[in-house]
RNA sequence: GGAGAGAUGACCGAGUGGUUGAAGGUGCACGCCUGGAAAGCGUGUGUACUCUAACCGGUACCAAGGGUUCGAAUCCCUUUCUCUCCGCCA
């Protein structure tokens, strides 16, 4: 997928990752999240789209930052043009052995204004650009409109007609007791060895968590066109406030003590990332990259949420997909983005349906979101297996990743789009709670026991 | 971790204080030429903010930040990254 005709690469040339506060200020005060423009000019409009998110976003704050900020933008460059005059003028009179006392001592009384003038110029941007990385993207104007996931709307389920109900007489386990039964999960050594929401996987549930991974690898990359990649787990302050986890959402991520760099809670993060700062032809695109990463998140909010079992972990891997596309198509990548998840759940025989998220409960960075809800008998309830995003401009905007037109100078923002494919350690979730069996023991899917060696079924560990 | 060398536009590569946003080349676009193409010739080709109805302008940007100076890509300091050698290491 990468253009190599051009020698284009996005691990050549691409910006110094950033390491002090001060300096990521600096690399910020260019980057935008918003058009502001757009909020300049369809002020209600964009107040609107805001509200249907809920929460309260007052834009009025942000109109009067941006108009003292260009006041103090025309003020400081009026006094530069002014100094860049009399520098020039002092530069042709002393080639000539002229007079340039009376431009000198303007120069002096211009100097120190200059200087405050600039400075408040710096406190206006920051200002500003605070307010402006803090709003959210928003919503497409098809995503239903609803204050939370109760609003959420079932576009379609899978395998048709599929009603949930278990066979008479059976009932099914939860997967962390089918997972300890098989002997596949221990809970107990995590959290001795860590913490809370660890997990240890042994013997065939390690081997199975490496089959499912394979399994959706070569699906991307052999059957959808993905190039795979492997990228660092750990990022820095740039790139994650490309992708728009920060600076909003600095408590969900582990972040190393000693060095500026966060572990990766997506792989969206660096793969996303590899457009940053670059100008992409427009016959390079689509770019389309998955990868398998651990993924690493506190789970601040969740306190008390799914303490059992592998539902939420701090750890986790998953499969990833992204695209980078033109505007026009990316509605469309969309769409083929999430048939490529549901194609890696129909091919493991999970039942799931697919949601589209109401406008109160999308994302930071998304402006059009579908969850694939995979089945879990042993709790009765669909639960998310992935999430299909769409940002459009949103995070191109925040990390400077533009296109150029074919045959022509304009450069615009590329479109961005996320999701899982899917997360690997609730599929094995749903394969534990799906393909469980009345006599305790565990039935592979077809398509995973090449991975494992032609194992068809797992059997109860013995005492 | 130690020593050294570097970081300039889509790419290569000049440039050590003064109309340099930046020579030259490549690439790209348009035109001429051609039956068509190649070659050749000519012209044009950064990003962002701001101003304007538009044209025309203004400002910033030569890794990042700070300093010296009337004036900095060019001098000084700090940081980051890259490369080479040594050390250490999966």
């Amino acid at each position: 997928m990468w253009p190599g005709r051009s020698g284009w690469s996005p691990w050549r040339g691409s910006p110094s990752p950033r390491r002090r506060g001060g300096t990521v200020w600096q690399a910020r005060r260019k980057r935008k999240m918003l058009d502001p423009k757009q909020i300049r000019e369809r002020p209600q409009w964009v107040e609107e789209r805001l509200a249907s998110r809920g929460g309260r976003y007052d834009l009025k704050e942000f109109h009067a930052l941006e108009a003292l900020k260009r006041k103090a933008q025309a003020e400081t460059e009026a006094l530069q043009a002014r100094r860049n005059e009399i520098s020039r003028e002092v530069g042709r009179l002393k080639a000539n052995r002229g007079d340039a006392s009376g431009l000198l001592a303007e120069m002096g009384e211009l100097g120190p204004r200059l200087k405050e003038a600039e400075g408040a110029l710096r406190l206006q941007e920051e200002a500003l650009l605070e307010v402006l990385t803090r709003l959210p993207n928003l919503p497409a104007g098809d995503v239903p409109v609803g204050p939370d996931e109760s609003a959420n709307v079932v576009m379609h389920s899978w395998p048709a007609g599929f009603s949930g109900v278990p066979p008479e007489g059976f009932l099914p386990l939860n997967h962390w007791d089918v997972g300890e039964r098989l002997g596949v999960l221990d809970f107990n050594l995590a959290a001795e060895t860590v913490g809370a929401r660890f997990t240890f996987f042994r013997g065939a549930g390690a081997r199975l968590i490496r089959a499912l991974t394979s399994f959706m690898l070569d699906l991307h990359t052999t059957e959808h066109g993905y190039e795979e990649i492997l990228p660092p787990f750990l990022a820095n302050r740039e790139s994650l406030f490309g992708t728009g986890q920060l600076p909003k959402f600095e408590e969900d991520l582990f972040c190393l003590r000693d060095d500026p760099y966060y572990l990766i809670p997506t792989a969206e993060v660096p793969l996303t990332n590899l457009v940053r700062g670059r100008i992409v032809e427009e016959a390079e695109l689509p770019l389309k990259w998955t990868a398998w990463t651990a993924c690493f998140r506190r789970e601040a909010g969740a306190a008390g949420k799914d303490t059992r079992g592998l539902i939420r972990q701090h750890q986790f891997d998953k499969v990833e997909l992204v695209w980078i596309t033109r505007p026009e198509e990316s509605m469309a990548a969309l769409e083929s983005l999430t048939l490529h998840a549901e194609e890696v759940l129909k091919r493991l025989e999970l039942p799931f349906r697919r949601v589209a998220l109401c406008t109160g409960d999308l994302g930071f960075s998304a402006a059009k979101t579908y969850d694939l809800e995979v089945w879990l008998p042993g709790q009765g309830r669909y639960r998310e297996i992935s999430s299909c995003s769409n940002t459009l401009d949103f995070q191109a905007r925040r990390m400077k990743a533009r296109l150029r037109r074919a045959g022509t100078k304009a450069v615009e923002p590329v479109h961005t789009l996320n999701g899982s494919g899917v997360a690997v350690g609730r599929a094995l979730v749903a394969l534990l709670e799906n393909f469980q069996q009345p006599d305790g023991s565990l039935v592979i899917p077809d398509v995973l026991r090449p991975y494992l060696g032609g194992l068809s079924r797992l059997l109860p560990a013995s005492g």
